[in-house]
DNA sequence: GACGTATATGTAGGTGCGTCGATGGCGTTG
DNA sequence: CAACGCCATCGACGCACCTACATATACGTC
């Protein structure tokens, strides 16, 4: 349950580039995107992003969402363990912020690097 | 239910740009990514754009995901309801082909065009 | 027109996920 | 040290989703 991002940035799997993918590559690439893949979770990370300086605590974002603080820290959760959100805790407060290169790393698993023949001579 | 895509290239959100998202829009997004958080949904994107024309019909996909035919008619019905794929019909055979720039436009989505603030002056 | 194939739809069961209230740990403040 | 605030975890409820079996529709063939 670590960073599941790590593990595929690595080999650089290129799900839509060349040959299929395999049933264990498309396991792990879902799993990241089903992060991704929530309403309350994009806001999260885009009220982070946009935060002051970059990072933001759980009792800021319970408000924006609408949601129950266990809910949000539920999320975060979902969000860390993906390797989407670092986690600093400092005093009472846990600071979360954005990995670096995280979610463009993802963007670049869904582009690849270039168009492979898929020109549809059809008909 | 039609293409969820083409509603939110046109305004250009940039969930991870500006300012925060709105609930609307990350619901929208949300629910593009979501077609994509699937495992057997990745590989039949991937198996479709590997194919000699880059396009296949079910009776072709089903052995290689050892999924049943009415399931995977029903994954391609959710991608192409998402805007991910094209069906096009010729005698008995559904053709199923990637929408050109349609994943292209989800990685577009992820990445802003400029990182902005964000610079973690954490600590 | 009847049969076989290819695909889509309907229905149902099993599982996973989002949400909340309640609880407990931990640091801060008075 | 006692009280308060911040946060994570737990248990439970409800909903959505994945999958399969059965059935229905469309097309080509004999």
């Amino acid at each position: 349950m670590g960073t599941a991002l790590a593990e595929m940035t690595m080999p650089q799997i290129s799900p839509l580039a060349g040959e299929p993918i395999e049933k264990h590559d498309a396991e792990r690439l879902a799993g990241v995107l089903k992060a991704l893949a929530d309403p309350a979770r994009l806001r999260l990370l885009s009220l982070i992003q946009s935060a002051p300086d970059g990072e933001a605590c759980v009792c800021d974002l319970t408000a924006p969402l609408g949601l129950s603080q266990p809910t949000v820290s539920h999320h975060l959760r979902i969000l860390t363990e993906s390797g989407l959100l670092e986690r600093e805790k400092r005093g009472v407060w846990a600071y979360y912020s954005l990995v670096p290169s995280a979610i463009g790393a993802i963007a670049d698993l869904l582009t690849p690097p270039r168009k492979r023949g898929a020109k549809r001579a059809a008909r």
